[in-house]
DNA sequence: CTCAGTGCAAAGGATTTGCATGCCG
DNA sequence: CGGCATGCAAATCCTTTGCACTGAG
């Protein structure tokens, strides 16, 4: 963990400094941190999992698709937020993990919803050790590790 | 894991039980073992990573795409191979957990190959049993899970 | 014969991009 | 003022589907 986390807790004053550390970081790539960036980073701020395209445009009907995919584009490459896949067609996105805390996704696969979940931190430890030792053994320079639990959610079950 | 592992430790003589295995699954399905299917499961048993569609191609020129994609789409409905979205735009297929073993995936986010690797049974074990819970917790039923490691390959590095 | 499997080409659908306009700095 | 951000629409690209044909049983 490089960055400030600036966000965990749900410490709702921390909002502000959320978006302080994103400007910053936007900043540094030259980009601005306009009123809809700020509003995709509130939206998933607020979330407590990943949304997709669609879901974010439900929160913000004034933002054009185009400019969603751009904004969260240039998002992701500043570091603010993280794109994955999971089950469905659609791209999620979250607050990048150094904003938030690491955590982990409970996807369904029938409805392709994610959650997200923490595990101990012993665990994590245990995790740490022994994906460090598998990716020296492969000549693989590790940047994160992803543990998802696919199933399904009690909606669709 | 309910079904029999036939292609476990790479002996040569399991592929025979391979087929037999996939093909009796297809039956079920009331499909038929082809030889295009019986040419994408032997690729597939061979690679000791997921393949994307462009790949398994290579391997068999006469194959056209759209037979491709059909044909992975009725092995995966009949539980012969997994598909994965790893990190670019293509999916990628594999053979399912219970015809191989299972394992887990280092993601080259550069240029988005995957190789397989395992972990200790030990640590397989605290982690369902951790999994167990959380999905417990949140009235998830859990069918699988998935950890990968992400990060830049030895030949992108 | 029958009908699933195959190949080709066209259609789908999420995502990206070109271009003219608007707005922040 | 200048340049980035935005919206609209067209283009991309992986994937799916329609349709006629072929081959196994």
């Amino acid at each position: 963990m490089t960055g400030a986390m600036v966000n965990g807790g749900g410490d709702p004053g921390a909002t502000d400094e959320l978006h302080e550390e994103a400007a910053r970081r936007l900043r540094a790539h030259d980009q601005r941190y306009t009123r809809s960036r700020r509003g995709l980073v509130d939206v998933l701020a607020a979330a407590d999992a990943p949304l997709s395209i669609p879901q974010l445009r439900d929160h913000d009907r004034s933002l054009a698709q185009s400019s969603a995919y751009r904004n969260l584009a240039v998002l992701e490459r500043a570091g603010v937020v993280h794109r994955i896949v999971a089950a469905d067609d659609f791209a999620r996105y979250e607050l990048a993990e150094d904003l938030t805390e690491h955590h982990h996704h409970l996807i369904c696969a029938t409805c392709g919803d994610v959650r997200d979940f923490t595990v101990s931190p012993e665990l994590e430890g245990d995790l740490d050790r022994a994906l460090e030792r598998i990716a020296r053994e492969h000549g693989f320079s590790a940047d994160h590790h992803r543990l998802d639990l696919v199933g399904t959610c009690s909606a669709c079950g």
